[in-house]
DNA sequence: AAGTCGATATCGCCA
DNA sequence: TGGCGATGTCGACTT
């Protein structure tokens, strides 16, 4: 089998209109072949699980991975209008003539269930990608820089510990200033909001504690700007913000 | 045309291995026809904005919607690997014979570009589809169903606004108890950690301020159940826990 | 356009 | 498996 020569290969397998019994065979034996199965039509869609929902007929473009994924997508929007997670059962039936999708999971009990009155499409098809995606310019590159420049929170900065454990949680980086004071770092890689304000003031109340009853403890946001009220919520709680943002590449 | 009737009219067409420039024409008239449009082959991902990345040449799915949207499925997971919201513009070119599919939007400045050495299936799909998903089981159930039984809160618990806004952000529910103190209500529709606690506690914190200094105001937590941490950092900061799950159905 | 927050968030990491 | 936080989060709503 060469699947990167010129010449491709049987990697797609497409039924046009079919019947719901030839559908359902197709669909069946791609999932067998740990295909990815496309189906596109006319249908009705019921969820019950976290939560419950109901999609009456329209058309849509049904999608089940080999590793148990099921999206459900229109023709708007980037997130599915319905879906399941990865590690799902397929099953593919017919009920009253028409074809049926469930995809189902336990922990926690959640049912997909796809109707099709009309199929315009099946299609599957065998995907091989090995390949890992390589994403530039995450909070973990910006730790990375703090870290080889430490002097960017200011100068006499120096780290200790990255991922600092507190009864609150885990410290971004945490270190000590040029006068020897306890440092948290809270890092962000892009504007915030007070959400993350929140959050610095959870580690520095924790690490007081868990220092001294008299221990000073200063709180640095790091990222490349704050909202309004996130810098309102700063100053009352007596924190501090630094701009900085990961490397562009 | 009748899209409702048993026989299905032209939604989908579709070309098996076309030569690039085949495809090119049939993604375009797709576009302009304002079908979902789909493409299936062996490619490369580049992608440069809010971050950046590469991913190296494998078997993919590609979509494009008629709202602008862009996704990239591997054979695995629920989310693309790459993606472009709502709102891009769509371009197909020939770039050394290669072809190439770019997606592009300004505010964010963003570039998706897929690029292909092998093309398995191209296919249009026109869809109508006017439905609107209906869920059950949100937030929103939950604090309707405490506002028409707030003793659920507490026997006693009057709520007196929604949305209620203080320097912090909006309080879900906020009312007074039995013996007219203040009461801050965060809703969760399922089980919480320490970031709901932050939350409340920031309510509390601006609510306080905003009503004198020495206002009591009790800040309570409503969703089906906490974690250790979550609950610790509860009594830390006075606040309470009430268990309550959003209505069935 | 920007801020804020919910979500069937999803995903990855770690105890 | 559950807890926890990041995400190119997305999406809806408000200002």
């Amino acid at each position: 089998m060469n699947r990167d020569g010129a010449e491709p290969v049987d990697v797609a397998r497409t039924l046009r209109e079919p019947a719901p019994a030839a559908a359902r065979e197709a669909i069946e034996r791609g999932i067998d072949r740990e295909a990815l199965v496309t189906v596109v039509g006319r249908c009705t869609v019921e969820y019950d699980g976290r939560a419950a929902s109901r999609l009456e007929p329209g058309d849509r473009h049904v999608m089940l991975k080999p590793d148990g994924a099921t999206l459900v997508h229109t023709d708007e929007g980037q997130q599915p209008v319905n879906w399941q997670p990865p590690g799902c059962d397929h099953g593919v039936s017919l009920s009253d003539g028409a074809l049926r999708i469930e995809s189902l999971r336990s922990t926690p009990a959640e049912r997909l269930a796809v109707t099709f009155e009309r199929i315009d499409q099946v299609s599957a098809f065998v995907l091989a990608d090995e390949r890992e995606l390589a994403v530039v310019g995450t909070e973990e590159d910006l730790r990375e820089r703090i870290l080889e420049e430490p002097a960017l929170v200011e100068p006499g900065f120096t780290p200790l510990a990255t991922e600092r454990d507190t009864p609150a949680g885990a410290v971004d980086i945490y270190g000590e200033d040029s006068e020897g004071r306890a440092v948290v770092v809270e890092l962000k890689r892009r504007r915030v909001g007070p959400d993350a304000v929140g959050q610095l003031r959870r580690y520095v109340d924790a690490l007081e504690r868990d220092l001294h009853a008299d221990a000073t403890v200063r709180g640095i946001l790091v990222a490349p700007s704050v909202t309004d009220r996130a810098e309102r919520l700063l100053a009352e709680h007596g924190l501090e913000f630094v701009a900085a943002e990961p490397p562009e590449r």
